[in-house]
DNA sequence: GGAGTTGTTCCGCC
DNA sequence: AGGCGGAACAACTC
């Protein structure tokens, strides 16, 4: 669930509270969510080193550690990463606590478990997992409205699924897809290769539009995304399409149409949509 | 208790 | 060969 705007204030809450905190000891629940290393030797590795930074690259957060190595985590459906004092009581799903300073903890908290953490060394974390498949930020400046329709043109497929394509643009899931369409005005049903100029531009104006106002709102908040100090996000209330199948477009009043592209749930205006 | 949920990865097909 | 589509998978909640 936790897209781009959802992971940049994750970070954005997490950088002030972590920076310069040293990692006294760390208790693993559920080595499962460790993806590159058993329980024993991720507590050993990561223990006395101290968090430098907190940043994002796609969907994915990067907390940089003293001495060389990088945790890499990826929060999936359901993850959380809140911190909290010690005496906080421990909520359920609760599969890693990493004790900080004085009576300071950074938890991890999943309720389906699809989460990923890996800890690596630095000169090689941008080749592990799904970070190396990365496209270009979207609100940074290498992605320009040149980019992007070069990227249309490259390619013949569904516009939802390059809008999902990490690989193409890092950072959008299902709910900001729709959003994006919906604002661009483009049926999630065509076809990267039929946007004319004016569409793609309309599409780059609304992917760097609704991504920003996401952050803006401290991102969507429907089911379990929650930021580093437990708040919630406020998009959920500015939503266009995503989770109103049947429900009256904001824009034009007719209904709204559910569907299936890309093997995702989707939703769009029929009418403000072409 | 079955359906719904999503990001990523993998596999088969053309 | 490689792009593309679809399915599988993770595991929980309601």
């Amino acid at each position: 669930m936790p897209e781009l705007p959802e992971v940049e204030t994750i970070k954005n809450s997490l950088q002030p509270l972590l920076k310069d905190e040293m990692i006294r000891k760390v208790d693993v629940y559920y080595p499962g969510i460790l993806r590159n290393m058993g329980s024993e030797e991720f507590a050993s590795t990561a223990k006395d080193r101290c968090i430098k930074s907190v940043q994002r690259r796609g969907k994915y957060l990067l907390i940089t550690l003293s001495d060389g190595y990088t945790l890499i985590i990826h929060l999936k459906m359901s993850g959380q990463l809140v911190v909290t004092s010690a005496g906080e009581p421990v909520r359920k799903h609760t599969h890693l606590i990493f004790h900080l300073c004085a009576d300071k903890q950074l938890r991890y908290i999943d309720t389906r478990k699809f989460g990923m953490i890996f800890l690596v060394p630095d000169d090689d974390w941008s080749q592990t997992c799904g970070l190396r498949y990365l496209g270009p930020e979207p609100l940074e400046e290498e992605f320009t409205p040149k980019v992007l329709a070069d990227a249309l043109e490259e390619r013949q497929i569904g516009i939802k699924a390059f809008l999902l394509d990490q690989s193409m643009i890092a950072g959008i899931g299902n709910i900001y897809a729709d959003e994006i369409l919906f604002a661009a005005g483009i049926d999630p049903r065509r076809r990267t290769r039929s946007l004319n100029d004016k569409e793609k531009e309309q599409l780059y104006c609304s992917i760097r539009n609704k991504l920003t106002e996401g952050i803006a709102n401290r991102g969507t908040t429907l089911r379990d995304y929650i930021d580093g100090l437990g708040g919630k996000g406020g998009f959920q209330a500015k939503l266009e399409v995503y989770g109103r199948k049947n429900k009256l477009c904001n824009r034009c009043g007719n209904e709204l149409t559910g569907t299936v592209c890309s093997g995702r749930s989707t939703v769009y205006c029929p009418n403000c949509q072409k």
